[in-house]
DNA sequence: AATTTTTGATAAATCGTTATATCAAACACG
DNA sequence: CGTGTTTGATATAACGATTTATCAAAAATT
């Protein structure tokens, strides 16, 4: 007695297995006599059709992968909502997969989703992605989605705006008065934070300052207010200070009041993504807000897209920040 | 030209199917001569194997799904990262469905989950499944390990001592000497909650307290927050509240703060889960403290037996909770 | 030299589906 | 009444793999 398949439930109806497929998806010319022998009798023994055989034989494939880099950060798990919330209107099934940020993890997950034929993938590229794995991808002709990091001209693209954003927020912070304003946060040199470094860099030299200080940070609470507390014993001058993620700014925040620093008073902060905690939070973070949600939905639409029309020319898609101005930031005090 | 195949490959090398299909197994007899030719020719292909067919054939499958209500909440994303770490391990595809406690949702990504043939599944059932889904996972024979919430004497269980729990948390806040307790958190009659708060009644009823007064809400920090105001204007004479999460308990600090009253202080607060954040927020947060990568692995580690031993008798495995005391627990003011 | 055994590869069957072709029975038409 | 069409079902082939059985050639044995 193992899983029910179409011969037991065409055995149990007394019929024959395409007759139970036909009733099963609706095609083809049945009698009602015999649709119902065969409905009575897949429901009987609780009959799901095993879709690995139907997609291998029919090459359709409603089953989508969303490789992501840190399912732990508020932000991507939003995006994720919005993914899922539009895919599932359209019937697809999304499973996701958490590399945690490790290429070698992402690599054997992205073989596993191609071996199991899914029908599409979104896919935040590791910082170090090999071109076998390209090649891989562009072989086996899988619709593919590049999100937040572009990989070549070979797959479509969904990103943030990110440089321009980042000049946005220090503009900001310079018109307010500041002089000393420092970067925090984003690991190595990742696509992500080479963006917003440049916006950080562009916003002081359209200002005609020099002085640039850019500080790592994992992105986490824990790593930001480490990454603050020695930020502020390497420079004490600093007064204003733009961060990679809003995770990093609250854990800073944090780090700033443990010290009997006000955050927007004494030294003014700035995050990005807007998380729905940043609107909470003791004091409120003024941030660079993006909508996960309208994100995922763009990523997901995309993916059709690219699925109902393989040959359809690339496209990037980049979504614009906006500066939401709360309480953590405010002109120096003099 | 679409994705290549064992025929592909076995017309590139000029062998036969099964000859490719045994060298890039590794099985069957082999000269070095031929394997060389496939190895090249499937490297030149970009060959990777279809898992759908090959888990048709040969019935194995590694790739299981775990069906998790809410990843937005860092403890369940935790939850998940103890999962994947100790499968990965083991050669097994983790991929992750979020319900966000929807039971409908959930029915069309169980059945989905039985069509793809996976090879286990782990799951959080919805608080009203239906009898037709568990008849469903029965009949397909899919070794299943439910979290959290047990549903019934047919699959195995992992979950928390809830009870003993949240009975610990009210007795220590009883014994520095609080009257008025209040416990918070948690929507409808989940059986975790139904749980917890019954260790809360049992910690009353123990030191011979009667007023008991349990106030419901979503398990995230803005729902805490509103929780919270709403309770005190309702009780104003509460002076401890135990949380059903971290999230609500984090968000119920938020809002005694804006309110002036200082956590620990004139409040006492204890949360549940113990996430990363509690020990950095400020105040501290003490909470009853789960390891979740603990039970993370414990959950994987049932599922591997439940794999490799279809026939063992079900397992229950319940993990204890132990009291973090930090900074938002004290004496009541007198 | 005739035989058995080993080696290295392939043919054929199978998994659970879907798709196309076929076919008998029932019906309609002039 | 013979012919053509529709109806309702089945036979057969295919999908991409694995598994078992088969088989020719080479090597080892008698």
């Amino acid at each position: 007695m193992s899983r029910p398949t179409l011969g037991s439930v065409a055995k149990e109806a007394g019929v024959s297995i395409p007759t139970v497929s036909q009733v099963l998806r609706g095609t083809g010319r049945i009698s009602e006599q015999t649709r119902g022998k065969v409905l009575r009798a897949a429901k009987k023994l609780h009959y799901v059709p095993d879709s690995r055989a139907a997609s291998i034989r029919s090459g359709e494939n409603r089953e989508i992968g969303f490789v992501i880099n840190q399912l732990l950060n508020p932000f991507n798990a939003e995006v994720v909502s919005g993914v899922v919330e539009l895919l599932e209107a359209e019937e697809y099934l999304v499973s996701i997969l958490d590399t945690r940020d490790n290429a070698q993890r992402q690599g054997r997950q992205l073989e596993a989703f191609i071996r199991n034929g899914r029908g599409g993938l979104m896919w935040v590229p590791a910082l170090d992605t090999p071109d076998e794995t390209f090649a891989l991808l562009r072989a086996h002709r899988t619709p593919t989605v590049t999100f937040l990091r572009p990989a070549g001209s070979d797959f479509d693209h969904v990103g943030i705006r990110d440089a321009q954003a980042t000049e946005t927020a220090t503009k900001y912070l310079i018109d307010l008065g500041h002089r000393r304003i420092a970067y925090v946060g984003g690991t190595d040199m990742t696509f992500v934070r080479a963006q917003r470094v440049a916006g950080y860099r562009a916003a002081l030299a359209a200002r005609g300052l020099e002085s640039e200080i850019v500080w790592p940070s994992e992105d986490n609470k824990p790593a930001g207010m480490k990454a603050l507390n020695t930020l502020l014993e390497a420079h004490p001058d600093v007064t204003a200070i733009v961060c990679n993620g809003d995770m990093v700014a609250l854990g800073g925040c944090l780090a700033l009041l443990r010290a009997g620093l006000r955050p927007g008073h004494d030294v003014s902060v700035v995050g990005f993504d807007d998380i729905s905690e940043a609107a909470v939070a003791t004091p409120s973070l003024s941030t660079m807000a993006v909508s996960p949600r309208r994100l995922g939905r763009k990523l997901a639409r995309v993916l059709l897209e690219r699925i109902r029309d393989p040959d359809m020319p690339v496209t990037v898609s980049e979504v614009s920040a906006e500066l939401v101005v709360r309480e953590t930031t405010g002109a120096p005090v003099v």
